[in-house]
DNA sequence: ATTGCTTCCTGAGCGC
DNA sequence: TGCGCTCAGGAAGCAA
């Protein structure tokens, strides 16, 4: 399931490859994979201009003046092909280049969209997002602020894409494995010298997984079809024993499941 | 304002 | 081999 640093990581593929192509159609494979703009009228798509992210998000933007923004949700993939004749098991949309080479938007589970808008458009899941992990402004002053008013458990907050934008499941579980910090504790009640910890360690999780292209359980690839390799880092995520030899428990929260050690992450704020 | 439940969807894995 | 069941989960929509 793509997080910050699959999203990262495919952005960086696409900025190596599909960039400056000319977009000459988008084709629809499965009905509801594009959603253009209401009222929106377009004659070209124009050449890629830039590829951005923001939290899971990926916003291609156009020399036309329109963007596309893509969430691959729980399975989406975007995998570069340079035959026209070839395309994949579950492919959603195709963006065919003018070099006839394209971009499949492949998604079994079919959550994933591409939305269509004019640049000047403001999405509003997108204007709702909270700050970037990386970025200077997520500390633990931040954290405390977002955090005054939540009573529910710290792991569902951090989920939360709307305090900070780009975690998920597996990235959230290895956090508060590093934090030493209990998933289940309340989030307002967590202490700040915890609360750096959580950030440290949120930033610490985002940059090597970057570095290593991201975490391949399953479906996730590369714009070049590769997995990534920081599944072989993950201490507690699926896993069923924890490095300090204790049973990894797995629990559900607000219907997802939660690994940790209730050795190393303690029920203390 | 915050929280949690349901929904979308397909394929893998399991027991029988 | 094949059937039916459970599970995987990001985020929108909704009710409480």
């Amino acid at each position: 399931m793509p997080e910050l640093p699959e999203v990262q990581t495919i952005i960086n593929g696409l900025n190596r490859i599909v960039i400056a192509k000319t977009i000459s159609s988008i084709i629809e494979k499965r009905q509801g994979t594009l959603v253009f703009e209401k009222g929106l009228k377009i004659c070209e798509f124009g050449k890629i201009k830039s590829i951005e992210r923001r939290g899971k998000y990926i916003i291609i933007k156009t020399s036309k003046d329109l963007k596309l923004i893509v969430h691959l949700r729980m399975t989406g993939k975007l995998i570069f092909e340079k035959d026209l004749n070839n395309t994949s098991s579950h492919s959603r949309a195709e963006i065919i280049f003018s070099d006839k080479t394209k971009l499949i938007f492949d998604d079994v589970r079919t959550f994933g969209k591409i939305q269509i808008v004019n640049s000047n458009e403001i999405i509003n899941a997108l204007q709702k997002l909270g700050i970037e992990p990386l970025s200077d402004e997520f500390n633990a002053e931040y954290l405390k602020n977002k955090l005054k008013n939540r009573k529910a458990p710290i792991k569902n907050v951090l989920l939360d894409q709307t305090v900070i934008a780009g975690l998920g499941n597996i990235y959230v579980a290895e956090i508060l494995f590093r934090a030493k910090i209990h998933p289940a504790i309340p989030a307002n009640k967590i202490e700040t010298v915890s609360l750096k910890r959580i950030v440290l360690e949120t930033k610490n999780v985002m940059q090597e997984a970057i570095k290593h292209n991201g975490t391949t359980i399953s479906d996730y690839r590369s714009v070049e079809d590769k997995t990534g390799e920081f599944q072989n880092f993950l201490k507690v995520y699926s896993k069923k024993i924890c490095e300090c030899g204790v049973e990894i428990q797995k629990i559900k929260q607000a219907g997802r499941s939660t690994y940790f050690c209730h050795k190393c992450q303690n029920y203390e704020t």
